[in-house]
DNA sequence: CCTTGCCCCTGACGTAACGTCAGGGGCTAC
DNA sequence: GTAGCCCCTGACGTTACGTCAGGGGCAAGG
């Protein structure tokens, strides 16, 4: 990286230091590194800058929306384990921790079923709308399509324990299918 | 390709038209669809189009010369059977064969060995000079390295029937060589 | 023969992703 | 405090084409 393509990034808004020093200097932090990472990683695939900002932020949007979805599975499972515990050692079901498992249940899956557009608040289907706009409907749909791939993978390791390497390298993994979708639209 | 870039590679001189038509087309033959492969090839490989004019000139020198040698190496061979073949039928050695057999190794090998330098005339390592001034050093060093591993092929390779797919498809293993090499450039 | 439609021509200017240069300032070390 | 190295900004340069405008070739069909 050369000083000069970071005043371009700058420049283009993509990538803005994290603060500026009374000198006039950039300063970066580990954040931007990671999106400066990530910024690399888009442009090794030949997308051009200007759609990377978008492309970035349209991730981020998922991101966030995939982490909530996983500690909302997390906490449906504690509930369960707990109501399942107290059975096996009382032999007795607790039933307020049943109406609490229940609860979690009906109240996060809601219509039941894996709606992704449930998962969405109206401000971020709003976001996507505004993105669809600027990227158009073909990179749109098929950004859909990867992330419907990635629900599912979500969905399928549910059942695992949550503090296991599976679940905790989610980051990492997002990273791998981000680079396997984008890889897509290079072809 | 757009017409653009053709007329892109016409004005900066890497590709020319075979001809022009009366009403101004640019007019390309098969001759030029060759070249305009490898063109490609190379730019694919990171290239700048203004050396890749250089590189193919360079290329094309070589490829002559190797020519030249595969034919002599044939005429050696050709003159080394027929004396074994004669002295086989006739149980005696027909001397005249024996004399042509040793003036075409010695004549084409000179001082022996496989020494690069004997296989260039003086106009063509003027042309080698003056493109090791435009190319750099470094680059045209790298070359060199490559194209001994060429030559060194070209040997092994002699005892062939020059019949033979090998030797026939030297133009096609030239081809991969290249990109072998120039992939090199691009790490 | 002439129009229609598609392609080609040239020259001028635009674009992406930076690089280079010039003029000026920050920061650390001796 | 000053030398040396880095950073700043703005302006212009570069590569490999794309786009636009104005004008013409050329084959098919009326």
């Amino acid at each position: 990286m050369s000083v000069r393509t970071l005043h371009h990034y700058d420049r283009i808004e993509i990538l803005r230091p994290a603060a500026i020093s009374e000198g006039g200097h950039r300063l970066y932090s580990g954040h931007e590194l990671l999106r400066l990472q990530q910024i690399l990683t888009l442009r090794y695939l030949g997308f051009p800058l200007a759609q990377i900002g978008d492309l970035l932020a349209s991730m981020q949007i998922q991101r966030t929306v995939v982490r909530e979805r996983i500690s909302e599975l997390e906490q449906i499972e504690s509930a369960l384990a707990a109501m399942v515990d107290q059975r096996r050692s009382t032999g007795e079901w607790d039933w307020s921790l049943v109406v609490e498992a229940s609860v979690a249940v009906q109240g996060k899956q809601k219509e039941g079923g894996f709606n992704v557009e449930s998962y969405y608040t109206p401000e971020q289907m709003q976001q996507f709308r505004e993105l669809g706009d600027r990227l158009g409907p073909d990179t749109i749909r098929s950004i859909e399509e990867r992330w419907t791939v990635l629900m599912a993978e979500v969905r399928a390791q549910r059942n695992l324990d949550p503090a296991s390497p599976e679940a905790r390298d989610l980051a990492d993994r997002w990273n791998a299918l981000t680079a396997k979708t984008l890889a897509h639209y290079d072809g």
